[in-house]
RNA sequence: GCGCUCUUAGCUCAGCUGGAUAGAGCAAUAGCCUUCUAAGCUACAGGUCAUAGGUUCGAAUCCUAUAGAGCGUGCCA
């Protein structure tokens, strides 16, 4: 029993069933144990005011929790819960029941997906929350793959590969290529080394190519997956945009029979270059839903557009049977969405697609904002950015704010910001319930009562039936940062009763002259620790026992 | 020009599907350690929720317009 399940309960004695999802509780408020809008709603279906609506509805609820319904002069109808409700619900907590059961449902959540054309910068720096959202989705039941895309087949590869043969030809005095665009950081002439040791002389300018590509990427993949690593995160599927190629067609196909793809002329267009070209391409009818303008499938020279081969790509995923899938793009991707959602949901019926974009984190130094550009290869990389703060403190820092955040992390601050940071708050609370258990340490016997908390853990143990609410709350609105705020909200109301401790030693946690009373508070703080750690795991953040 | 995101306390941010008196942290002021960790707690203070309209029982939240900030606006990925 907790909050989720009382909740969905009362929905069902109240009778309604169609118009449920504008029914909300609120639990923990000044006002009653738990508050809902119910009547508000139904008054409106109905066609009834409100009290007269209270009226009917008050005999008919028959809850073993409930010890009194009232309505609010303002129209809320409020319920007080009986004791039993917070005893069952901590022995669920104790028990392993607070959790869902298993659905069949396969999500995907794609993140990161950064060209392997370099290692991991700043910008990647919301890369975690893809990883915590996967990790929230699978405990509350759905089968999760965390999925990276690798787009080996497109220019920026033939860019690298031109960039480190030139670095080749460097390391033997040969003259470097002539090279419009380069990626120029440290790990390209690594790699030419690399090469120039494996293979010596062996390369020329009429078979570098291939070698240089292939050899170059998997190189970077291997860069990449540790910078993943710095930040705790490992994805189950790393997906190659040249295996999936062969799906492209497949998908037109289907597209070509809704009369969504065509061949045809988009308005004037302008190449980088400011060149102007007429071309007859392969179009997508983008703008038939709600976007500015049709979008090119090919490119002038007849090969495929990114564009083209996502939509490869996500029928390759509908493919392996995903129904639900997430996407995690950087704000600069955002004119892309349009398109994409377009395409995809035309693929097939019954998929669901969430496209999420995070609004960049900017780094500040020396008051300045430190400019993305990975080909100069000056950006910060994000090993180094995480180095200063720690891989735990780092996620908690990225996941407690909206993704909708512009926001601004000063690394001249790094350090003297570790002190001033809610996350000691929160690990704080963890190592004082540590210490607790070090202090008492005995086994705990789960027979409990409720006689002997005060006022306030009653109101920690109510936060902590809240814990299922909350992950059903992300998965609804993919907002991460709810489950930081949650854990704050733990935080806040430990620290406190703590201290309502030191004020008067009745309602301290541990009682030396009352074993039983000292027990039963041990259970509850037992269950918080718990709630504690499993959130923080879903987050990918270490609990500390000490600070 | 157009599209997306943002604007809430001095600063950094919450505010759940429109709900009751808009909340935290940091900074500021005043208290609290013979005690399981004072990296904590309590009190006080700080707000025309960018601005102006609209929708309704009810708006920080939804709609429209305006102002400011960021990003995007290749047949690059």
């Amino acid at each position: 029993m907790d909050f989720m399940q009382l909740e969905s309960d009362l929905i069902v004695e109240l009778g309604q069933k169609t118009h449920t999802k504008d029914i909300f509780f609120t639990s923990n408020n000044n006002h009653a144990d738990l508050s809902t809008n119910a009547l508000f709603i139904l008054s409106k279906h109905m066609k009834k005011s409100p009290k007269d609506i209270f009226e009917q509805i008050k005999t008919k609820i028959n809850n073993k929790y409930i010890k009194d319904i009232t309505m609010s002069k303002n129209g809320f109808l409020n319920f007080h819960l009986h004791d039993n409700f917070l005893h069952d619900g901590l022995k669920n907590i104790i028990d392993d029941k607070n959790t869902f059961e298993k659905n069949n449902i396969k999500v995907n959540v794609e993140f990161v997906s950064a060209n392997p054309t370099g290692p991991l910068h700043y910008g990647n720096a919301r890369s975690v929350y893809g990883d915590s959202l996967a990790n929230i989705l699978r405990f509350a039941g759905y089968n999760t793959t965390k999925e990276y895309y690798v787009n080996d087949a497109g220019n920026q590869i033939n860019i690298l590969a031109d960039s480190v043969f030139s670095e080749y030809l460097k390391l033997q005095n040969l003259p470097s290529l002539e090279l419009e665009e380069q990626y120029k950081g440290s790990y390209i002439s690594d790699i030419a080394q690399e090469i120039y040791k494996n293979d010596s002389e062996k390369w020329d300018k009429n078979n570098y190519k291939e070698h240089f590509k292939s050899f170059s990427m998997k190189y970077i993949i291997e860069i990449i997956k540790e910078d993943l690593l710095s930040v705790g995160i490992k994805h189950d599927e790393w997906v190659f945009e040249s295996d999936i190629i062969c799906k492209v067609s497949e998908a037109f196909e289907i597209l070509r029979n809704k009369d969504l793809i065509y061949e045809g002329k988009l308005g004037t267009i302008h190449s980088k270059k400011g060149e102007e070209s007429h071309q007859t391409l392969t179009l997508f009818r983008s703008s038939k839903f709600e976007d500015s303008e049709d979008r090119a499938l090919t490119k002038p020279d007849g090969s495929n557009t990114y564009f083209a081969n996502d939509i490869g790509y996500f029928y390759d995923k509908i493919k392996r049977d995903f129904k639900w899938m997430i996407v995690v793009l950087g704000a600069d991707h955002d004119g892309y969405i349009k398109r994409l959602q377009n395409a995809v949901l035309n693929l097939a019926d019954d998929i669901k697609l969430d496209i999420k974009t995070c609004q960049v984190v900017l780094f500040k130094q020396n008051g300045e904002n430190i400019k993305i550009s990975k080909r100069s290869g000056n950006a910060l990389g994000l090993r180094e950015a995480v180095e200063g703060i720690g891989k735990d403190m780092f996620r908690f820092l990225m996941l407690s704010k909206s993704l909708d955040t512009h926001y601004t992390v000063n690394t001249d601050q790094i350090v003297e910001l570790s002190m001033e940071n809610p996350f000691y708050y929160l690990q704080y609370a963890h190592a004082r319930i540590h210490s607790m258990f070090n202090a008492h340490n005995k086994e705990l016997d789960f027979n409990f009562s409720l006689d002997s908390l005060t006022e306030s853990m009653c109101s920690l143990l109510k936060i902590l039936l809240d814990f299922r609410k909350c992950i059903k709350s992300i998965t609804r609105t993919l907002e991460v940062h709810k489950m930081t705020h949650y854990l704050t909200s733990i935080a806040e109301k430990f620290h406190s009763i703590w201290n309502e401790g030191k004020m008067d030693p009745e309602k301290r946690w541990i009682l030396q002259q009352n074993e039983k009373y000292t027990n039963d508070r041990m259970v509850l703080a037992h269950s918080v620790k718990k709630t504690i750690t499993q959130a923080m795991n879903l987050l990918g953040i270490k609990p500390y026992d000490s600070l």
